[in-house]
RNA sequence: GGCCCGUUCGUCUAAGGGUUAGGACACCACCCUUUCACGGUGGUGAUACGAGUUCGAAUCUCGUACGGGCUACCA
């Protein structure tokens, strides 16, 4: 199908009247991965393009599963990111809760509907009689074999059952579950913003548990039921939902009416070195995959993220957006605002994307060569003071920044490439100098310091001069003294310009340094 | 196994039937730079395979292969 021609259609047929609404939904299971991110990215995006309203929903109705802290982290990662929601569980809205746990006697009642209207039923097979129905339904042709249409003859539930004892398990508190009835012969297709015309014969979908016995209901039935009432419009979620998505279709056609469905997206996973990004080996890729680091309350196992590891929030987005996406042009750097402007889910790809860290990486490098100096002032600061490095003076901070932000890949980086702006190098490459040291070379730093002793004026410029001179006075070629030069000052073979730090660190600490350096090398 | 989705350089991707198949990351070389980077120039490198439709296919159709997802009282 054409992007553009698509995109017309989509226009005619679904004029926006209605104001666009989108939600992002999350389990609070633990750590918000890039796969996570990429969606509310996508949803974020899509909203504020049509001036529409982003939703935060939390589902929690696996109360199993449920771990402390993990949505205010979502909400953590979300600030950070700069997505946050026009209507989430912290700040209300008109469609609340928006929590799935504090809205349970809704879905019951949607439930209930469903029997009545006998698209759903009670069915009260044990956990343990459900695991024989899989042990003993177990052949080679089929591994798995699903509470179906077939299946569901032979099992405990209201439709196999008479009246009566149904009436009587229900009267005795008997737990159940209630299950959708899918019909056995039906193809059930939808067009999808991303893939076009999807169809599933219902006959291979399983009759899936919409309610569970413990009350609350599954995310089939909650999906549906919540998207209806927040009258979302548009619903992105990732590929792995696709296979369910008949059920959801055909509760939607049950309860609300097929007119009234939103706009289905199924976008592309995005893919680690071996198939879909997993939470569970979140430390084992060599990059990180959560947003924000995240402890797990259990094991008190860290998680590095992204925002430790030392991204900008921009390149995050950043990279995230161009993960699946692109303009149509070869612009690959883009504010949020472009984004936003530029952004069209026609143009999502439709095949799974493989995450490349050395191309996020140079994102990253990217929008910190990009940024000015005093917008990563309060960063650099943080990381200085929380190594034990006082900065006292915002100017020369600035000063600093600008001369080595080039050289850092990420914001952490600022450590290594400024440290000896605030200390004296602890080691000195000495590989680098010693082979090469001699007489000349001494006498040529001894002058250097009676020079810089009495100058006065103490600027980059002025300071390579009187070093040239010297040197030539000293018939030696300023290149066979500016690394040594350079190895007092740093202590390795990087950074900026050697005259640029003399100025910076001053007259008397550079003398210090020269002279203290000068020992190492004859030591 | 069944169902669904996908397949253009190693990776992310562009290419509305007609291009020497374009860009970016990574890699290599050179230039700039008396350090390291930045920057600049150039290079290696791809339409999975097979049929069909067409004057012409990366593009449309079918098959095959491969990859991925789903197949829970998880989401």
């Amino acid at each position: 199908m054409l992007p553009y021609p698509c995109a017309i259609i989509h226009l005619y047929l679904q004029p926006m009247s209605k104001k666009v609404r989108v939600r992002f939904a999350p389990s609070p299971t633990g750590g918000l991965h890039l796969g996570g991110v990429r969606t509310v990215l996508y949803n974020y995006l899509f909203a504020k393009k049509h001036h529409g309203d982003f939703i935060l929903r939390i589902e929690d109705t696996d109360q199993a599963r449920y771990v402390a802290g993990a949505e205010q982290y979502i909400f953590d990662c979300l600030k950070w990111a700069g997505l946050e929601p026009d209507e989430s569980p912290k700040q209300g809205g008109e469609y609340g809760p928006y929590r799935q746990s504090e809205r349970k006697e809704i879905y019951r009642q949607y439930a209930a509907q469903l029997i009545k209207d006998g698209h759903a039923y009670y069915a009260f097979d044990t956990p343990e009689e459900l695991e024989k129905m899989r042990e003993d339904f177990k052949t080679e042709q089929n591994p798995s074999p699903q509470y179906d249409h077939s299946v569901r003859q032979k099992m405990r539930n209201s439709l196999t059952l008479p009246a009566d004892e149904v009436k009587k398990l229900l009267a005795a508190n008997t737990r159940y579950v209630i299950r959708i009835r899918m019909p056995e012969n039906e193809i059930v297709s939808f067009s999808d913003m991303i893939r076009g015309e999807v169809s599933f014969d219902t006959a291979v979908v399983d009759d899936k548990v919409l309610l569970k016995a413990d009350g609350m209901p599954t995310y089939h039935l909650a999906v549906v039921v919540d998207d209806h009432l927040m009258k979302i419009t548009h619903a992105f979620r990732g590929e792995e939902w696709l296979p369910s998505t008949p059920v959801h279709i055909l509760l939607w056609k049950y309860l609300f009416g097929l007119n009234n469905m939103p706009q289905w997206a199924h976008l592309p996973l995005i893919l680690g070195p071996n198939g879909k990004l997993s939470k569970r080996d979140g430390a084992k890729y060599g990059f990180p995959v959560f947003a924000m680091s995240w402890t797990d309350p259990k094991t008190g196992e860290l998680t590095e993220g992204f925002k430790e590891k030392g991204f900008l929030p921009e390149a995050f987005i950043n990279l995230l957006a161009l993960l699946g996406w692109n303009d149509g042009t070869e612009q690959e750097i883009f504010t949020k605002d472009e984004l936003i402007e530029k952004f069209s889910i026609e143009r999502v790809h439709s095949g799974g994307a493989k995450f490349d860290y050395e191309k996020a990486k140079w994102f990253n490098h990217e929008w910190i060569k990009r940024k000015e100096a005093g917008y990563l002032r309060s960063e650099v600061k943080d990381l200085m003071t929380g190594k034990g490095i006082a900065v006292t003076d915002d100017n020369i901070l600035d000063k600093i920044i600008a001369l080595v932000k080039d050289r850092c890949t990420f914001l952490t980086d600022f450590y290594d490439q400024s440290i000896f702006f605030f200390r004296s190098p602890e080691q000195y490459d000495l590989n680098a100098v010693k082979p090469k040291w001699n007489d000349a070379k001494q006498l040529f730093f001894a002058e250097l310091i009676r020079n810089f002793e009495l100058n006065n004026d103490w600027a980059a410029h002025t300071l390579e001069n009187n070093f040239k001179e010297i040197a030539a006075a000293n018939h030696i070629k300023p290149g066979d003294v500016l690394l040594p030069f350079r190895i007092m000052l740093v202590g390795g073979k990087f950074g900026p310009g050697v005259f640029d730090i003399a100025e910076i660190i001053g007259k008397e600490e550079t003398i210090i340094r020269i002279k203290k350096a000068l020992e190492a090398f004859t030591g």
